[in-house]
DNA sequence: TCGCGTTATGCAGTAACGTCATATCGAAAA
DNA sequence: TTTTCGATATGACGTTACTGCATAACGCGA
């Protein structure tokens, strides 16, 4: 994700961690997880989009492809009403977001501590 | 990057790990790993591309881009002589696959541990 | 009942990237 | 000296993913 540590030309480590179907779709990347979390926050798929500045229509897409790929709903959908609509996640988005945060942490945390000897092998 | 287990229908992590410049161009992830060691294996990187199923124009882009980042040459490359050229892995190439395969280990039996974990949290 | 803003979805345009085709280079072999 | 053959190098073409735009469906509040 972020760099440990940099400094101008100066090289660092990244990684993408993603939650996959067998068929390759992806369900949950750092986009999505952070979509998901501003519909938390906005109670809106649009605003959460605009917010993270991705296209509403991507992040649509994903959600949509997240939810049929799971087999279960990641957001409560309401169109029209008050407002115009509304998004809410579900239980089990919750829960998804808490596992990915705790798995990213874990990610994060092995990666920093390995970065220094990385860095000491290939001087 | 493997699937730590999987069935039908089920989900699973995968990451993507790789050195990158501030500037955000990629200097080293799974492929260049593999090109840069069928190039140890097959002296040259045309051979190394084909094997690896990568197109040589990529992985000859992707070689110099890297060069270019690092500031310092990953093969000795001679055209012409015998066989018509050939590649060869520097010393800091050798290092640098060492270096990534070590963190990659980590990172995997990082990601193997934290599984089980995960999946018994979005139950 | 009308209007507004969201969900929902298709479609055309575009940007990024990868493959294909092709030309030139040059050291060693003949 | 000439030939050889893979490496370097580049332009044209295709794929694919994402964006942007248009439009429908919807339902609460005015």
């Amino acid at each position: 994700m972020k760099p440990p540590r940099s400094s101008k030309n100066d090289v660092f480590l990244r990684y993408k961690l993603w939650l996959s179907a067998v068929s390759g779709e992806g369900i949950l990347d750092e986009d999505q997880y952070l979509i998901l979390k501003l519909i938390d926050e906005l109670g809106s798929l649009r605003a959460a989009a605009a917010k993270a500045g991705i296209s509403y229509r991507k992040a649509w897409g994903d959600l949509k492809t997240a939810e049929e790929m799971l087999g279960y709903e990641l957001t409560s959908k309401q169109r029209g009403g008050s407002g115009g609509g509304k998004s809410e996640l579900t239980d089990r988005a919750n829960k998804l977001l808490e596992a990915y945060d705790a798995l990213h942490k874990k990610m994060d945390s092995a990666i920093e501590d390995a970065y220094d000897e990385f860095k000491s092998k290939i001087k």
